[in-house]
DNA sequence: AGCTATTCATAACT
DNA sequence: TAGTTATGAATAGCT
């Protein structure tokens, strides 16, 4: 008779191997016994089946009948779409404390962003009531001649060069308004100097406004330049 | 010596059981021993599981190691934060044509969700922005006994806080004008980049792009890397 | 990665 | 649906 070249198969404690080695082998041998396992249960009974394995290591495996991610959708639709009273949580626990039964209720990712959806549709109603609302007030303003709205909405009618001399043109009259502004600043000024000075009037409204606009339209694309403008330092 | 009992355990082909009540039987015992081999491996390697099975019948079962939520978590955010070029579908098929393999994309369900959130952001900044351009023209309007009087009187008339208010009118269609330009700069570029790569293009498409999408990807960013999955160990 | 003795899972039957 | 048994399958320990 043979030498007993193995001590066969010996009773195992189930418990964390300590050994990495030995985890890390034992991990392969089991994880593919698994999944030949749901292989052979999908064959044989017809069952969706859909496992994903993180490995200690963080490396991930999956299996998936007739794909992971079609079982995963059912999963997590049927979760999504029942009501989370009826369908959530048939499951208990085994006495390793982990949860094994009938379906959980979706899983936070899907919930967050459905929730995200649902949101996001309330922020774009409520968004576009309140647009409809000041459409309306336009159009019954439009009768006392609206001038502004031409002005505003004419925009989308103009090419880029038309909306750069748009844009020109705009500068230059706001260039007249601070100036003009600046010089009934100086008026009143003048005549108040005697009880308290302004410290803030120093900026240089010619400058400010010189400055703003060296040319073409990149200088758009980094924001508006000049959000503080000679009143803005009031 | 005893009449025999049992014939024991036979061999079986793994192919559909055709008999209903058998392969409900076979379901219910093969589901448990899958149940208890994830929950050992689990145990013994420190692994985390996730298992959803559905019966022929539609009923759902689950396990989870921590718990479905958290591997199902980890599985999507994992599979939809790696771009899909890299991280889709390393997997094949086996004999019985059922895929396994490295994990897949991001579930269609998570897809769709976190494309709609994507669209949904979309068209409330594009609301916001109608809206804001909206407000600035009713405002304008409000004041348009100043603001006409100004373009058609010109601006000697006006006093400083007129002038304040047609300069807040100024810098908010001055604004307008800007953002149209900027979208059609956008539009331009859009297009030339089906032609050829522009990758200095991107700066100022990318600044004004991410300005519209605040965070609806972020619940979808996990950290993590998949190397070699089940067909490395094959 | 293989091998083998042994434990474990389960097909057939009650 | 649950329990029993004989047997096929999975696998722990070793190389």
């Amino acid at each position: 008779m043979r030498k007993r070249v193995s001590m066969g198969r010996q009773k195992i404690e189930i418990k964390k191997i300590e050994n990495e080695e030995a985890r890390q082998v034992c991990f392969s041998k089991r994880r593919n016994g698994l999944f030949k396992k749901a292989s052979e249960l999908s064959t044989l009974c017809g069952a969706e089946i859909c496992i994903v394995i993180f490995s200690p290591a963080g490396k991930a495996f999956s299996f998936g009948h007739p794909s992971v991610d079609s079982v995963a959708d059912r999963f997590l639709s049927s979760s999504t779409k029942t009501n989370s009273a009826s369908a959530a949580n048939h499951a208990g626990h085994n006495q390793n404390g982990m949860k094994i039964g009938r379906i959980a209720a979706g899983s936070p990712t899907i919930r967050e962003l459905s929730r995200q959806c649902t949101e996001l549709n309330g922020m774009l109603e409520t968004e576009r009531k309140r647009r409809e609302k000041l459409e309306v007030a336009i159009v019954k303003k439009e009768n006392e001649g609206g001038f502004n709205k031409a002005i505003v909405d004419g925009i989308d009618e103009l090419n880029l060069s038309e909306l750069e001399e748009y844009e020109k043109a705009l500068l230059n009259l706001r260039g007249s308004v601070a100036e003009r502004a600046n010089q009934l600043l100086l008026e009143a000024m003048t005549h108040r100097q005697q009880q308290q000075q302004g410290p803030h009037f120093s900026v240089p409204v010619k400058a400010e406004v010189s400055g703003v606009m060296p040319g073409a339209f990149h200088t758009l694309q980094g924001g508006f330049g000049f959000q503080r403008g000679f009143y803005g330092s009031f």
